[in-house]
DNA sequence: CCCGAAAATGATAACGTTATCAAGGTTGAC
DNA sequence: GTCAACCTTGATAACGTTATCATTTTCGGG
């Protein structure tokens, strides 16, 4: 098989040096050359068929026009929006992206890391996959968190608030009338659970309530994916057995939401009338139960392309880059499981 | 700032060739290298620091174990799981995987044909955006296409017999005494509506039974993802407005078959009672409905596997390779929205 | 018409790895 | 002890582009 066109093969054709041939066809937009010559050098071009080499082209400039997306899973339905958004604003600024799953396994993430490091991404946004995650391994690749954490505050990140998001859903829960509001986390081991309980004991605190037995539900799973719908569901279908029921539930996802929605309309409590139910995320799924699940909604293509843009302002910008930390706004989306208590 | 080390720095310090250190740190595993020497290496690798350039060596081997993956759109819920077992088995095969969004436009689908020559990609995983897709411009890069369709019959693909399964779905139906069954398509465009319309008018052929009007509702617009869910609201408002309705609808997805079950929870049609609803797909969402939408599912991880195991093999047999097609079975998923007629 | 500056082009050295072939060592059978 | 066969290691040439510097050409002002 003949060997692929080159650039060498360009110049022999029309007669110009190597060096001309390159400014043409793979020079940035401020080089100089004549018009004339630029001509010369694209007919032979299309003459021999030249394809650029980009493989040569990366490992010559040591840079390869990619980033990579490390999360936990695809499957989960909180990502692939995320994700939409950050390929959209990388598509536009001339970036591929790779995706990469952890599966909450921090020795995979640790593989990734390497690999990003081997692999030369110009870049990285990352979901850390628990609240130690250790970026030494990145070196000198730069990289933007996905996270509002406390935790990784000395990191630049992109993340929505989601305690504001939560304190909101709270406020309007109780506003509604409601004082027997339950909380439910999932995943003990994620970062996510601690602050959540804090700050629902500090809302009821606040409220100059205090806090009935039994309106905290912490599932042992990890959460927020499909997967983990079923033990949502048993968790649920204990939690909801209990009397007095609470009048509103505060879901910290909205899988844990929709497994109780649906646990509750299988036990005949009324959703809203007898119990008000939130999520948190926003997933599509909540648009089709019944009632369609209220939630604090999340807008996660804007964080993914808020992160994209911001990770391409650190790429392009080495010396003198300052910590970024953005924080996006939740909005509660009022779609029928809330009702007055 | 320091150039980072090579394999020539470690060559220096351990005192062997350049080629030897190469033979230990990146060589395939057949090689023959003495234990005491191969210790020697990877200890001055350890002292240098040294990390190997994936780049340089991808440009010499013009390789770079990643493969693409070409589909519509990742927030489409019926690709993440198709997307997660390609990944899962690429990634036990050694490769990454760039995952790239056409948005159902045939212009930016060649786009990211070219990008795969030029990237050199290994392979590719391709979900054709339209029934003409020209491939032509992949040249000598490998690819699998994920459908079933007849139009891409002297290709390699790999998709489920979504034929048989909606005929699963319209004979069981019939077995439930249904006879009033209607079809809905969506996006007329999209190659998949025509041989569902003639297979619907076959079965009822089949059937001895004549097609009463106003049985085949096709949405123009592009089908299948939560963005046109409230699109697909609107026609099936207009749908469940007639009299006297069907009394079972076959969705060609879920989406459409979700739209008509919240559409006919909210006039007090009764399903499956007075209306009996399949979907296709078997999304999640089809999960958290009241009734739970019974539909014919789709093992997308399996086609994932599937279709990334074949282009490994594809890959690793450049001769002789025989073009296969593989069909994976459907399933009718029960649960819920289907009943008597 | 000449000169200097600027614009355009040319020559060539990297980039870090892999692959090829040559050279040196070791082993075992005769 | 010799020789062949095999096992190790070494030297070195690619791979195709970009970047740097040198050289040539063009152009305008005096």
């Amino acid at each position: 098989m003949g060997r692929r066109t080159t650039i060498i093969d360009v110049a022999k054709e029309c007669g110009l040096s190597q060096a001309t041939v390159a400014r043409v066809l793979n020079g940035q937009k401020d080089i100089q050359v004549k018009e004339k010559t630029r001509e010369r050098v694209l007919k032979a071009a299309q003459k021999v068929g030249y394809r650029r080499n980009a493989l040569a082209a990366n490992f010559r400039r040591q840079q390869t026009n990619t980033i990579a997306i490390s999360i936990a899973d695809i499957t989960n339905p909180f990502f692939p929006e995320l994700i939409k958004g950050i390929q959209d604003k990388m598509r536009d600024c001339g970036y591929s992206v790779i995706q990469l799953n952890n599966e909450w396994n921090p020795d995979i993430e640790q593989e990734h890391f390497q690999y990003m490091v081997q692999t030369c991404v110009d870049g990285a946004i990352i979901s850390p996959s628990h609240p130690m995650t250790n970026f030494d391994t990145l070196e000198t690749v730069p990289f933007i968190l996905l996270t509002n954490s406390d935790l990784f505050s000395n990191y630049d990140t992109v993340g929505n608030d989601s305690k504001a998001g939560m304190r909101i859903a709270l406020e309007h829960l109780y506003g509604l009338g409601h004082r027997r509001i339950a909380l439910l986390v999932g995943g003990s081991m994620s970062s996510g659970s601690s602050w959540r309980r804090d700050l629902f004991c500090e809302f009821y605190r606040e409220k100059g309530m205090s806090l009935p037995a039994n309106m905290q539900v912490a599932c042992d799973f990890s959460v927020s994916s499909p997967a983990s719908f079923v033990q949502a569901r048993k968790s649920m279908e204990n939690f909801l057995s209990q009397n007095p029921l609470p009048t509103a539930v505060f879901a910290s996802n909205d899988i844990l939401g929709l497994a109780t929605l649906q646990v509750a309309n299988e036990k005949g409590i009324q959703v809203p009338e007898q119990l008000s139910i939130v999520g948190m995320d926003g997933i599509f799924s909540g648009e089709v139960s019944s009632p369609p699940l209220t939630t604090v909604k999340k807008n996660r293509a804007e964080i993914g392309r808020m992160a994209a843009q911001t990770l391409i302002d650190k790429i392009k910008k080495p010396q003198g880059w300052q910590t970024k930390r953005l924080v996006l706004p939740c909005k509660l989306l009022e779609r029928g499981s809330m009702g007055p208590a």
